[in-house]
DNA sequence: CGCCCTGTTGACCGCTCTCAAGCGGCGTGG
DNA sequence: CCACGCCGCTTGAGAGCGGTCAACAGGGCG
């Protein structure tokens, strides 16, 4: 299968920063030996059955792990961003299909190279293994939401998240790059469930909308405790704080 | 948080021999540097928050890996097994706890030493990479079968997957060490839903509950292709066919 | 014998899914 | 420029699966 590396982080949790694309670089990832390709939206990286040739480190765009069950249902493992890594897998083929969402590029270094490198450069090898234990991390608790949250808190979480990985963290506001049904797919849902999920949300006065790849955050204090699935947290309002 | 590292191996796809005791003895599982400590019934090893300062390496007994939130939901992430590593996390503090679920033992060996090991011995890194991408496999299966798939495909994917796994692997009678509670909250279900799955594929004739820990697999064929989240698949009766 | 713990069963409810219609933006082509 | 169709999204009505609450059963142990 396909493994998902250093998936979105938790915007929940106060963790150090994400390991991103200037970690990498910091390390030395041997873009010598790199292939980079470019990819169009819906595009396929690897797909399930694929042999495992290749690690992949995105460079540009959005990229989603997807596993599809022979009779058609999906789930989302992970979205790549810049500098996530992903495609380590164990087995000798892929389990896991990794696609473009939107237009993107992605390197990808032969497994041998990899695997290779980490034995002789501990330093490379740790931000690896580093990695690898970070898309652990960030899948118990993706598996604690899909597993024993309501929507309404799932989507809290993955527009929390969101806000926390996007570029100028924390910002108010952000952009979707995937559709509704990649929403659905990556927490657990029906399309229908998550659009009236935002519908919701904004009609509490959480977030708005301005078109639907949009979204402003009117009140992260609240959707960070949607989020932390704590029903019994209180309410603070950030604005007679802040 | 507490990393999982080689869970539960899936039953349902053809893989090697799961990372084993005796692989790890087998790359040299530094014991010389390593405590063995017994735990009882129930009794933690790691709670969440505290600092992650040792990996373990499971030696007797079964262990489980355990997300609470505030408000008391349970998400069990991981069962750990002889030979099972857990405790590989990438903060300070470990953000899930590990339990013993009944009487068992486990090596600890200091992150310290391990990295140290790690960056010394290509074999050994090379067997723990392994073991956290495998990790990750499961983590993708697991999910999907939490996020997308009915009660009683989730319960017929866990029996499929213990029969793999247990002494004599696909026995068709296999012990349940840990009590239907742990059973609900690994699947992500109640104990009730899990109580009344067990009554319905009972009655459907797929496995027989001679007590209530004791489960005989008598439609091995059916419980896999429940637990391959596939609706369309063809019954074939093993019993015609063997 | 009686208590406690675990598991089972029942009745009911509600969240989410399913099926279906409607809406709005955008690109294409007349 | 407008008409049309497509696609992604929203909204609605109804159903079903699993959750909730509660009672009960059975086994282990003091």
């Amino acid at each position: 299968m396909t493994i998902a590396i250093h998936p979105l982080e938790s915007a929940l949790r106060p963790a150090p920063d994400p390991f991103a694309f200037g970690d990498l670089a910091a390390v030395k990832f041997p873009y010598a030996d790199a292939v980079v390709v470019t990819y169009a939206p819906g595009q396929e990286v690897v797909g399930e059955g694929d042999p495992t040739e290749n690690y992949y480190l995105v460079v540009r765009g959005v990229f989603r792990a997807v596993k599809v069950t022979r009779d058609g249902r999906r789930q989302i493992f992970a979205f790549y961003m810049p500098g996530d890594m992903c495609g380590l897998e164990p087995e000798d083929t892929h389990g896991l299909t990794i696609e473009a969402v939107n237009a993107g590029a992605i390197a990808a270094l032969t497994r041998q190279a990899c695997r290779a490198r980490m034995a002789r450069d501990p330093q490379f090898n740790a931000a690896i293994f580093d990695n690898v234990t970070r898309a652990l991390t960030h899948a118990v608790d993706h598996m604690t939401m899909v597993g024993r949250s309501s929507a309404e808190e799932r989507l809290a979480w993955f527009l929390s998240m969101l806000s926390a990985r996007s570029p100028g963290r924390r910002s108010a506001s952000i952009e979707l790059t995937m559709q509704r049904q990649d929403i659905a797919d990556y927490l657990g849902l029906t399309i229908e469930t998550v659009s009236r999920t935002f519908t919701h949300l904004k009609a509490q006065g959480l977030i708005a909308l301005p078109t639907t790849r949009r979204i402003d955050i009117l009140r992260p204090d609240l959707l960070a405790r949607l989020a932390s699935a704590d029903r019994d947290a209180p309410i603070c309002d950030y604005r007679a704080v802040c």
